[in-house]
DNA sequence: ATCTAAATTAACAAAAACAAACATTCTGGT
DNA sequence: ACCAGAATGTTTGTTTTTGTTAATTTAGAT
């Protein structure tokens, strides 16, 4: 193999992972750990990625958690912000103790289990792997059932068939979801058709179905189509959302609060 | 696991979760408390979080209810060192590229999942919440599957049946699990029954067992039984196990290696 | 307020990772 | 086949990281 050419799967691999151990790469491409150090200094000193003791981390990282750039956190936590109030809100208005819930496993979604803790009795229906380990502290009054299946790498949710497969057999009062996107000829979108089929068996199993929208996602088309806004219950989004996509939605049947 | 990346998935359990105790984390990634201390005084003073004694909390309190100091429970700080050398050599000789295996939610077989993750190509089972965890980084040449089921607080497991009947489907090369105790009348045993259910399931449907018992383990006996030696195909332990037992152990047919 | 158990810190020792220098192997051109 | 230059591996000493021990501080209970 080629020095150029292994050094481009390293970056690919790094970028991928998130992180790699210095061990593993001189394993993987066969060829001794200065080597691949010497491959890493490169990369660095090209600003591709940032060393650190025992291995590298990806810089830029759109769906991952490491090394992420200053500017992108920043971002991220305008976002957040916006997000967490949807999930409050959620939480206070639509959750009540003795529920059986469904919760997807998106990060709007996710940060409902924070608010869902202090709630007596209920009973967690979720495919998020965060949303297992953000209630855990709650098991002594709540049960959380997990679905189970391929766990996927981004999203850190569990699908594929076992995921799918759950729901035909387990219902819930309601489904809490989110997506990408909502524009008014694709609907609620994702970009993962393996995401969308577990929300599509969500949606099918449960009486109510909610979905958390921040503003930010409409007008964002993305590949697949989770769900279209007459199966819907209703939609919680923040005071920044276009007033017409709104009406575009309640001419649809849903019904519309807006967490100011 | 790198230093930085577990610093950065530190901070980021602290942020999911508001709050972390030493011990739990230095459990968790299998390190001592005192790199945990390291770890969160470099964190704080790169302003990200907040130590408090006993651990550390998340900074901006978007969620409001914070200021909550860690109530640690007091967990037998368990004999760390043992297990991760049993869990190494596990997977050392005898895990492979290209593997099918299980892994039960255990503590000595989490711990084997930092040792997997340099390893490509490998599928991996499990019933732990913690082995998803540990695993996601490894995503890129690995495919992780999880059974579903109910989580359970404790162990921080999937149990019932929804655990137990996905073995009834799917089939492993080798599963690796671990249980509270072993004395010779009674055999493997554990204090949940409905952990042992799940681990004589997830015996069922392999092709070979291979437990994992550090000498600690030896001469405790619990509440159900999880399994005979003559259903093992192999036992890890380390050096300190009592000859007589592991002749005892040798005596029902069951191979035994002692980890120096 | 005093006491006790737990957590923290500091200091040291061990292990792992790193970098530099040198030796070796590989590559492409003659 | 031969050589020059690049790439790689190896050795050695240094640095970083981690774990352990002992002394100190803190939190909570009496």
């Amino acid at each position: 193999m080629l020095p150029a050419e292994r050094q481009q799967r390293i970056l690919e691999d790094i970028e991928r992972a998130g992180v790699c151990s210095i061990t593993e790469l001189s394993q993987r491409y066969a060829v001794s750990e200065m080597t691949v150090r010497r491959d890493l200094r490169m990369l660095e000193e090209e600003r591709r990625i940032r060393r650190t003791h025992g291995g590298a981390i990806r810089l830029a990282a759109p769906g991952g958690h490491l090394g992420v750039e200053p500017r992108y956190v920043a971002k991220q936590k305008v976002h957040a912000d916006r997000k967490r109030k949807i999930a409050e809100y959620a939480v206070r208005h639509y959750v009540r103790e003795n529920d059986i819930i469904s919760l997807e496993g998106g990060t709007t979604v996710t940060m409902m289990a924070q608010f869902l803790r202090p709630l007596p009795n209920l009973t967690i229906v979720t495919n998020g792997l965060y949303t297992c380990s953000e209630l855990q502290p709650a098991l002594a009054h709540a049960t959380v059932i997990c679905t189970g299946g391929i766990l996927r790498d981004v999203s850190a949710t569990f699908v594929g068939p076992i995921a799918e497969r759950f729901f035909q057999e387990f219902h819930s009062n309601t489904v809490f979801l989110s997506t990408t996107g909502y524009t008014a000829d694709a609907g609620f979108t994702d970009p993962s058709l393996l995401e969308t089929q577990v929300k599509k068996a969500m949606v099918a199993s449960a009486n109510r179905v909610i979905m958390l929208v921040d503003s930010t996602k409409f007008g964002v088309k993305s590949l697949t189509t989770v769900a279209r806004p007459e199966e819907l219950d209703l939609v919680i989004t923040d005071g920044d959302a276009p007033e017409e996509m709104l009406d575009e939605l309640r001419g649809h049947g849903a019904q519309v609060d807006v967490v100011i």
